[in-house]
DNA sequence: TTGTACGCGTTATCAA
DNA sequence: TTGATAACGCGTACAA
């Protein structure tokens, strides 16, 4: 008892091929009793179409692919969440694959979506090389980063200004009259998260009048909140005396609180902290984390939105560039 | 200049495309010449098969579809993680849907499944109705369910036992010595994760001779952290004596410990709260939160390979229970 | 060792 | 209003 093909309702219905098919392409060219007629034997043979012949002849696979280097955490979650919503009401299906950062395995899910056909790419959260690039150019896909970074020039991105956005946190902990200000950090030679943060720290301190010490900026190999405990303890021994601290994630703001309340320090009592991401962790901490929020499920809805239109029209996107907007919560001591 | 398929390789290495199909599933017949002159026009046109006219051939999509009700929390991706995982070592691609708990939603994602020819099911946290049983028996495709449960006798399902696993929960609240134990939960209708661990936390108190009374179990509509806040405070007007919380989510313990912070109830010297899930947030919190862990990643992983075994067996899976286990961390006073 | 030709389930272009 | 039939890109039995 296989799966029933159009052939079979042809058959069973006494009709061509060809007339089945225009009915469920809603195309012209038949009786209404016919219509009625092949409708029933669909119905009762429990006939529904094949996507891959259908693919096969009309180029289209309705599907694209997504690639993350972590799938676990709570940004790639809410990033895929909007990315889902969007390919969903264009009737897209989405692949995920997982990358592990690794050249390696982002090549071969690269060659697999190839071979699948995927209409566009979307890339997150791991920086697209030239090598990626040119793959994807030979494919002949759109793709799209998001909260990422390009090697190469003109490729569509929607992400936030991580410099301004760092900028914007550590000027509001100044505008609480903070000066004794220090950041933890991921890699800073990480041209995605570590960079463009610590500059932004750097510029909005230098704004200030507040001479910046790179000392005051401490980092381990990551932006979990495992990370956060290292870096944190770092910090705290070579500059007990600071009163405010940019995390340069929600994993390590939330990190920063709990070695605070270790070591016997209040927040934001003793310490301040603002956090980097707008994810649902901010909230669930205690107590709350304020952060600035980068709209993750926005900014997923935002490429999918913007890859299909290149898939429609055939031209390159233009990306967009997404608001960051600080949450007050009750990390940081108002004045 | 389209993407070249096997006829243009063919053509341009002046042989028949049987050759170079062949060649390339390392198939037998042909001279060792051939092989690397084809080999390299391949490389040279950038050839790369077409998996949508293999796949009509073969009637073999090599891709698997997991359904989740929303993909936005760190259980649905700690889950898909372990999914990912399983299928890239099987060469598989994994489509998610959202389904948004949605009856509608669920049957549209099942139908474009069954179009796009994926090879099996996951079924994530969402009940699995009568409904969507016999239409996925009709697709012809094995099912499984994660952390879920079927309506319908004879499903395979990949989960704890949610009834011993919370009751070994409130078991460890009394081992430490508690008597005066609330419970917060989501809806106690609910047959996933409402009532089971109701259930559990009613069998640990009574075998532990202490009486079960309803009104110390106080629920919101869900089991998320805004969820939490409501449940907490209800529990706590009616109940201010306790000193022990079973938390039916880590979300609601971490909830908890929040709430109890503001009402300056000390955690857990005052109020000892476990939660249940052993998602990454329960590390985070502050104190860490002691909780029941379900291991999501592997359950996700163990899912995914029983499904494979089905789809190369063609036998459905006997599904596998999996174990529960306390992860002590700060949130319960130890005596 | 190699090539020809058919079929997989569809859509689309012709004629009828 | 309908029905043959040629594609789509590939695998494979069969013939050479």
């Amino acid at each position: 008892m296989k799966r029933p093909t159009i052939k079979d309702v042809a058959k069973e219905a006494s009709v061509s091929i060809a007339t089945v098919s225009r009915i469920l392409n809603n195309g012209t060219g038949y009786s209404d009793k016919t219509r009625q007629h092949v409708l029933n034997t669909i119905e009762r043979l429990g006939y529904s179409p094949n996507a891959i012949a259908r693919g096969l002849i009309s180029k289209q696979s309705n599907t694209i692919g997504v690639l993350f280097p972590d799938v676990s955490g709570l940004i790639s979650a809410e990033i895929l969440q909007g990315i889902e919503e969007a390919a969903h009401a264009q009737e897209f299906s989405v692949i995920v694959c997982k990358t592990d950062s690794d050249g390696k395995k982002t090549m071969d899910n690269l060659r697999l979506l190839h071979e699948k056909q995927v209409e566009g790419i979307i890339f997150t959260s791991q920086m697209l090389t030239n090598e990626y690039a040119s793959f994807i150019e030979k494919m002949g896909v759109p793709v799209i980063t998001v909260s990422s970074y390009s090697e190469k020039e003109g490729i569509p991105a929607v992400k936030v200004d991580d410099e301004a956005a760092a900028c914007d946190a550590v000027r509001y902990l100044i505008s609480q009259q903070h000066t004794q200000i220090g950041m933890i950090s991921g890699p800073p030679t990480d041209p995605l998260a570590g960079t463009p943060r610590i500059n932004g720290y750097k510029r909005a301190l230098e704004e200030a009048g507040i001479e910046y010490d790179e000392s005051k900026v401490a980092w381990d190999s990551g932006f979990y909140f495992e990370h956060g405990e290292i870096a944190f303890s770092k910090l705290h021994e070579l500059h007990p005396q600071l009163t405010a601290l940019f995390a340069a994630s929600d994993e390590l703001g939330v990190s920063a609180i709990s070695c605070a309340y270790d070591l016997g320090l209040r927040v934001p009592d003793d310490l301040s902290i603002i956090g980097y991401d707008g994810t649902r962790l901010a909230k669930m901490s205690n107590p709350p984390l304020t952060t600035v929020s980068q709209g993750f499920e926005e900014m997923g809805r935002k490429s999918a939105e913007l890859l299909f239109e290149s898939i429609e029209t055939g031209e390159p996107s233009p990306g967009a560039a997404i608001q960051h907007r600080i949450v007050e919560r009750k990390s940081v001591k108002k004045k």
